[in-house]
DNA sequence: GTCTATACCCAGATAGAC
DNA sequence: GTCTATCTGGGTATAGAC
């Protein structure tokens, strides 16, 4: 077994199927680096390092520090959008409740994983222009789901559903991102619950009824 | 008027007057930088540039960048603790509502000036143990007084006061802290307004009410 | 007490051998 | 295609003149 071949071709080429491990390794590695050290301290080296490959071939796989955050971001985005997708296309239960719980399971589920890296990433990350506006657009995506859905939904009382609409899904995943990565975290289901508590009674009670004080001097 | 004398002293002697006006200059200048370029790229010489003073000026009053954005943390969160205890202070009102409200209008009010600022304190900066602490701390605190508040006020209905507590601080905080900043604004009464209608129903209403799904096959 | 000039540091990125 | 060794850039921080 010299330098065997296999027939006619000059090699039998691995070159897509290795370099995508490669690739996977590197970004599995950056996910736990910038995990544990951050933004700034999650350094290439330390990522080649942990990825047990030298610097210099980091380099081959991507341009830059940025380019890997960016694509485990891309990544995550991806993921939280298939599964919206996907829990959109089984038919829709009827109760505002059982939908919204679906909408928060989904998030809650989309950040378990990994936490830790989930805050270095929408906390430190410099969001160069492309991610930036990959994540409005997801955002936009949302909320204009979300209001449309209010709209057509009989429960709903809000007298403006786009800022009902921006509420919900801010509030959704904001707390979720925080109260997950919390130190003394709260069970997930319990979690999930009092969201959907929440916003189901925001969402279908009568405007005037929490917003005006009960009447005080009779009228 | 040559070198003037108005006495016996070597000199009216403004160091501290001056030295704070200057620290005072460096923050403002600083509070730009970082809201306008973030935390990285807002760079100490920048700093120094928009504040019309040297480079080395700078170091004579700060011994490294981040203790210069850990003075603007401390004092934004000093603020805001200031403006909570000064609300406290005043008898409370009784309905959940309106101290549900005074405490929305209180971070609201606090995240007015600079937002972008404040979206990048609380999102790019990296959090030194000391500021870390100070924020978790204020954080307990107030999570304390709402469970307590909860607890104490008769309208309220929650099964676990400590996990509605999270909630309703975490929810406050992070909703107006994002929306405020969010590049479609929207209008902070309205804010208000919606923020308080679903706490107020999130708390006050039955738990299970809105957690069970109806009775579907009778019972 | 303020400045200019510069030293230092270190992460990102590259060159070139193998 | 992977490595080691090295360069580069620029931001922080300091030295020393005035």
């Amino acid at each position: 077994m010299t330098t065997g071949r296999r027939g006619l071709q000059p090699r039998k080429q691995p070159r897509q199927a290795r370099a995508e491990l490669t690739r996977q390794r590197i970004l599995t590695a950056a996910a736990h680096v910038f995990a544990e050290y951050g933004y700034a301290a999650g350094t290439t080296n330390r990522i080649a390092e942990h990825a047990r490959i030298s610097i210099g071939s980091l380099y081959q796989y991507y341009p830059n520090k940025d380019a890997i955050l960016a694509e485990l971001a891309t990544r995550h985005l991806d993921a939280g959008a298939a599964a919206i997708r996907e829990r959109q296309d089984e038919e829709e239960p009827d109760s505002l409740e059982e939908i919204l719980r679906g909408f928060a399971r989904t998030v809650i589920e989309n950040h378990l994983d990994d936490p830790q890296l989930l805050r270095v990433m929408g906390e430190q990350a410099p969001r160069s222009p492309e991610l930036f506006e990959k994540i409005a657009r997801q955002e936009r995506e949302r909320v204009a789901y979300t209001q449309e859905l209010l709209e057509r939904h009989p429960e709903v009382r809000v007298e403006d559903t786009y800022v009902a609409a921006r509420l919900t899904v801010s509030t959704i995943e904001l707390v979720v991102h925080v109260l997950i990565a919390a130190p003394e975290s709260i069970d997930t289901t319990r979690l999930e619950n009092e969201l959907v508590a929440m916003l189901t009674r925001y969402l279908t009670a009568a405007p005037s009824a929490a917003v005006a004080p009960p009447a005080r001097e009779g009228g």
